[in-house]
DNA sequence: TAACATACCTAAGATTATTATGCATAAGGT
DNA sequence: ACCTTATGCATAATAATCTTAGGTATGTTA
């Protein structure tokens, strides 16, 4: 933690990224999957996330489907065609992002 | 180049990971120098920098020093010990980070 | 003399996140 | 029964940080 800030910008990709992984998802588990993932290094707050799902879905990047699992709403979110070309785009910047930012930390290296 | 905005958040740790390696900087002369060590990828505008040295400064992790040097005005700016310690820091969870992103982006290492 | 490089600065606007709420159902403990 | 925690959605006010677009000024080069 303490670094919470610097993934300001790269939580459109992180949605994207799992979404290309799992074929559809709801946001609540979009949150738990990330912590889940990150070993609980990041949380995504629901008033980043919810926000962040409805651009991704107004610029067509993701289409939605509501369902009722235990008589509770879940809004299921997946990548459209142009939303999955989006995200080998925006994968790429973020590698290319970290490469930058290792090189700055690690001249030598690369 | 298309990634400029997941810099976000880590100017400032650039600005102190430069300062711990060449003592004192002045702020057009950070600029250059990001530039040239990802050549090209990473462009810091000076309304970003500018502001940012300011605040690192009122923090008291920044000392100032005003010199002339061909009849220009230059600001040159060195890390106090408070800054030297804090750099350290950053650097961590700058490198927890990356650490993390690419957790998510590549599950299987690591 | 015009353009570009050097060198500083700030203000308006955009983006993106945090924090603080709110609503609602389900499950588990006391 | 009651309270907390978990599940699941959402928005509004605020904060942080950046881009864009300006401004000032000197030195160098075509």
């Amino acid at each position: 933690m303490g670094n919470q800030k610097l993934y300001k910008g790269s939580l459109q990709t992180i949605i994207l990224k799992l979404l290309s992984e799992n074929d559809k998802m709801y946001g609540y588990e979009i949150t738990q999957k990330v912590k889940a993932l990150t070993k609980g290094e990041l949380k995504i707050t629901e008033g980043a996330l919810y926000p962040a799902l409805h651009k991704l879905e107004a610029e067509g990047l993701l289409d939605v489907e509501v369902a009722k699992v235990d008589n509770r709403l879940r809004k299921y979110y997946k990548l459209t065609e142009s939303g999955s070309k989006e995200t080998v785009n925006r994968l790429a910047q973020l590698e290319e992002f970290i490469q930058t930012m290792q090189h700055l930390l690690n001249p030598k290296l690369t």
